[in-house]
DNA sequence: GGTGAAACTATTCGCAG
DNA sequence: CTGCGAATAGTTTCACC
């Protein structure tokens, strides 16, 4: 990993499906060149997948929310991963420091349908509360940050 | 946007460095045909952006947290927009309903780092007071939803 | 929405630093 | 080990039906 894989990273964040030409004049490297760092780079799992930012509201999912779970004393990581990985409106799952033991992102196409998916993950034998915060607007939703990580 | 629209997304989603051919094959439909309604979809907006998925510790960033902002009475949606996009460890924010009236989800290289943001968000005029909760592990983080809404 | 042709890219070589 | 240039295979993109 050295700068100009950064550089490639970054151009394919920009766009996943610029040529490996057009990224080439970005970086100053030839297209097999540039490939083969691409291809490094996802063997070595940095480059996870490319895929498409899609308008929710436009696909029908239109309400979110974010979700603070309590759990019993006994609840790992691994069984966390698991029961959230069941439902399809979770988008995202993280255990966190602090009053929570884990935070759920929800998708869902309306109120309805989230609080659907609410009660689905309440009745996980481990869940022993929730709390949630149900997102009103997306002031900003980055897909994927830009890698520029030393700016502290 | 039909059916076999929802169906290109979600192959695009899946993976957006495939060919309008190898889509065609997955919806019937040929390269040039795929490529009209792709086209059309991103003049329409409902495609975003063609973004690439990096694993974030590759990159540097380590560190990750949910922030939720409690603010003065007199705080609008805009300028939480303007706000949090000057920090560029925010990755994520949205107005939400409950005790907080904001979450922002901020990425950072390290702990410092992100005590940095945190410092610079929490100066913010409006920012009355501030909880964090820090992330321990991803347990699920999905870049897109693939788009099968009619689950309820 | 399909077809076919022209322009452009991707990908695989051999070869050089 | 990494990058370059050339040749082949495949893709995008266009006009037309």
């Amino acid at each position: 990993m050295d700068d100009i894989d950064q550089r490639i990273i970054a151009s394919l964040i920009a766009d996943a499906r610029q040529s490996y030409a057009e990224i080439g004049t970005r970086v100053s490297l030839s297209a097999p060149a540039v490939k083969r760092r691409v291809d490094r780079l996802r063997a070595g799992g940095v480059i996870r997948a490319f895929t498409t930012v899609v308008d929710p509201a436009a696909v029908g999912w239109t309400t979110e929310a974010f979700v603070e779970l309590f759990c019993t004393g006994r609840t790992t990581p691994a069984q966390l991963t698991v029961a959230t990985r069941r439902h399809p409106e979770v988008v995202g799952a993280y255990t966190v420091s602090g009053e929570a033991d884990a935070l759920v992102h929800l998708r869902a196409a309306d109120i309805t349908h989230l609080e659907q998916a609410l009660e689905r993950l309440r009745a996980e034998p481990f869940v022993t509360s929730t709390r949630s915060m149900i997102v009103l607007s997306r002031l900003v939703d980055s897909p994927t940050v830009i890698p520029t990580p030393t700016a502290g």
